[in-house]
DNA sequence: TTGTAAGCGTTATCAC
DNA sequence: GTGATAACGCTTACAA
């Protein structure tokens, strides 16, 4: 059996206020009280019970962090960044898997008992449709959207600009003289908006560059996967004339379209040349290495985060949309022997 | 402010009791009853509040998975295999990173208030020393290690045989006429049992295929990290004559290995054949895709999983080791046009 | 089968 | 500055 604050003030010989107050670290107490509860702690190893102090202050200091897949690098370098900047404010962070299943995720924004558990929400579906936020709204969980859906100002939001993010790749891809430029990462059925805006940048930047678009080389891919990847492209490469470079929506994506351009005996850059989304690790190692945009994940992290600890302390404060920055990062897979 | 179970019992005029008999599910409840407090939870909106049921049962529902960190794919993908198998069990799971910090590692097994809020720990370290342990002895947290440290008696252990797994790496470099196989992941303080135990397996091997031991071929890498295998390799890339082969410890340092190579001038595996550790999703879509030792992540995570749930609820249990398996998969990085 | 009440370990409100 | 004591919301003897 653990100690507790009683067992602390019996063997101190003060009541459990002075206690609380030494463990909680009050100001006024007197140096003799706090050394003798310092001592008395010390001898019976005494641990504050997290859960008590919860249920009396309301705080359980966690926050849930929802995402698609842990092992979706982008996903799990959010989430090191996000466990990262939560220290800072004291919060820990649990992480829940959707595995793209809407039930599940509905159930988490409705807020079944598992989600009372956090004082705080960071939500990064991969597909999630607006609807579902209206069921989040009986729930008074602090709420935090990351690089999704439009703003519709009812919830904090922590975006990325999806639509010149993707421009900037296609616009990439133009310029180094590419002219049949082709999409991966639509989705089967279009209601999300994280591809439709890649999608509607994507035709943006063949407009402004002059290009004809090719509706057959809009390939959707339902997970942001390398298998995934690697299928939409075999289906690229059936066409003909082929495509002399692929944007894809996410680095995964494009390494597995990378794969694939190899595997049916072409070369990247040379034959077509490969672009992706998020700039993950993974990406800078590849063969060739990973042109991308890169989104910066440790800002979307630290503002994600300094959002819900002060929607946490000030509910009634208006929600905010915060875009983050990106770049382009051209490397081997679109510029060969590039430094 | 969220209903509690007496505004339920209020509005539906029946007891806390009966109402914490209905959700609870417990079985004596009449019909009548049983609709009269469930539609008093639909028109309130009730959820039960998992903290107070915490405090009252002292179970808290929570596992902790010490893991150095999330982005490492192995522990991504280890971290979904445990989620997943804590699911199952009715236990969700927090992730803390240590980052390669001892003091973390140290406060985390010794118990610091956070800590009491797992009814059990699962504690994957890259980096902890036998001492650590003895720290954890005072806390009564169940605890399971995963994949390190020889087994002591005192906790429970899911392990890999480490040793057998080098072993069949360098045999199989062996076997495909490699002669001067280096290795890459020896931590440069020699106090860890997972690279001390993939060290012996190297040695080992090359003694059995009868193998000249080359004391330069063995690189230390601080973290299993890509860089850290593109600098040992680099390192390697400087002797003469030059490795025919390399096993590296991890797969994402044989990924970082398999860079240097090319960006040096020499192939994979025709100048140098490479092998890793672990079987991660990464190694599949690399070009080549790399040769590895496929460790079983789902059993282990299962294992675990069951060990410290029978461990919870029969804390005098004796400790159990349980070696998961692990295979040989040969890919391109090792065998050219491999299927 | 259901109601009453005690208590989990903490913090916070009141006195003193 | 410190001591009693009442919550926080739930589960569970014990009674009825």
């Amino acid at each position: 059996m653990p100690a507790t604050l009683r067992d602390v003030a019996e063997r101190a010989a003060v009541s459990v206020r002075t206690v609380s107050n030494v463990v909680s670290g009050y100001e006024h107490v007197s140096k003799r009280m706090r050394a003798k509860v310092l001592a008395a702690i010390e001898e019976l190893d005494y641990r504050a019970n997290p859960v008590a102090r919860t249920l009396r202050t309301g705080r359980t200091g966690l926050l849930g962090l929802v995402v698609p897949e842990i092992t979706v690098p982008y996903f799990s370098e959010l989430a090191r960044d996000v466990i990262d900047a939560a220290a800072e404010y004291g919060y820990r962070v649990m992480i829940d898997q959707t595995g793209h299943d809407h039930d599940r995720e509905r159930q988490l924004l409705m807020g079944d008992d598992r989600t009372m558990l956090f004082d705080g929400m960071l939500f990064s579906p991969l597909v999630t449709k607006a609807e579902l936020l209206d069921m989040h709204g009986s729930t008074k969980m602090p709420l935090v959207l990351l690089g999704e859906h439009e703003f519709d100002g009812r919830y904090d939001h922590v975006a990325i600009d999806n639509v010149a993010a993707a421009m900037d790749a296609v616009a990439h891809l133009a310029e180094i003289g590419r002219e049949r430029i082709a999409a991966i990462g639509s989705q089967p059925q279009e209601e999300y908006s994280t591809p439709l805006q890649r999608f509607a940048g994507y035709t943006k930047a063949l407009d402004t560059a002059g290009l004809v678009t090719h509706p057959e080389f809009a390939i959707t891919a339902e997970h942001y996967s390398r298998e995934a990847g690697y299928e939409a492209t075999r289906a690229l490469l059936a066409l003909s004339p082929l495509p002399d470079a692929i944007f894809c929506f996410s680095d995964l994506l494009a390494i597995g379209a990378m794969r694939a351009v190899f595997d049916a005996g072409l070369d990247v850059p040379g034959d077509i040349a490969v672009i992706g989304i998020d700039d993950v690790d993974e990406g800078r190692f590849a063969r060739p290495s990973l042109s991308t945009v890169s989104l910066d994940t440790p800002f979307i992290a630290r503002e994600a985060v300094r959002r819900i600890a002060t929607r946490i302390d000030e509910p009634e404060t208006p929600a905010e949309e915060v875009i983050a920055p990106h770049r382009l990062v051209a490397r081997e897979s679109t510029v060969a022997n590039h430094p």
